[in-house]
DNA sequence: GAATAATACATAGTATAACAATGTATGTAG
DNA sequence: CTACATACATTGTTATACTATGTATTATTC
């Protein structure tokens, strides 16, 4: 089961990323938290930091560097419009998948 | 889009296959038309049989060659009492993840 | 009747992505 | 002053879908 629930997040994760980042902008430890608290999966840091310079090579979402009064500067990232219109195209697919799945249980 | 529903399929198929031999035998062959047919996903003989052995491995699953009046003899799949048991979990997975993906969007 | 497609199994090599481990640096709590 | 949380990042490992290829039988089409 661990291997499994492994190998589903494959894909699912930029799903949800992308999907956090449509109305709100947040850097990428932040992500981590807001992934947890929103779908229960816990994700590596080791897993984060690759996946959002893979979505931003592939110009789904874009950063920026925000410094703090204290601490480390921060990476926010947005959605680009090419990322919007990617996320569309994935939850019409995840819809349908959805659909199917249910359709056999 | 084509490589992330590549991506999404990891994990995904494994979850199918068990839903499908839920309530029937299938053999491999069939599984790939059953599985096009029900959820317009297709995939190719060189990731089902591999997985089919993964899943027999593991215990999930269950063979047995039944041999045709003509032509190539078919191996059929039938779930194993383990496999029940961890589609059950698996389901259980789905379900909370697909309700947290829909509050997200 | 010969070529082509469909059925039915299988394997080898490649690419992708999550994960563990590790590293750097800053701030806070005991 | 030690441990933990925050915040970034990279390297090597592992698991799995995909392409390509192979074998064998039956049905279809030219």
């Amino acid at each position: 089961m661990q291997k499994w629930k492994s190998q589903v997040k494959k894909g699912t994760l930029a799903f949800i990323v992308l999907n956090l980042l449509k109305d709100n902008e947040f850097y990428g430890y932040e992500l981590i938290e807001q992934i947890k608290k929103h779908t229960q999966i816990e994700i590596a840091e080791g897993t984060l930091y690759p996946l959002m310079n893979r979505l931003k090579n592939e110009d789904l979402v874009a950063s920026k560097w925000v410094e703090q009064a204290s601490g480390i500067p921060r990476k926010y990232y947005t959605l680009t419009a090419t990322g919007e219109a990617t996320l569309l195209q994935m939850q019409n697919f995840w819809s349908d998948l959805e659909t199917s799945i249910n359709k056999l249980s």
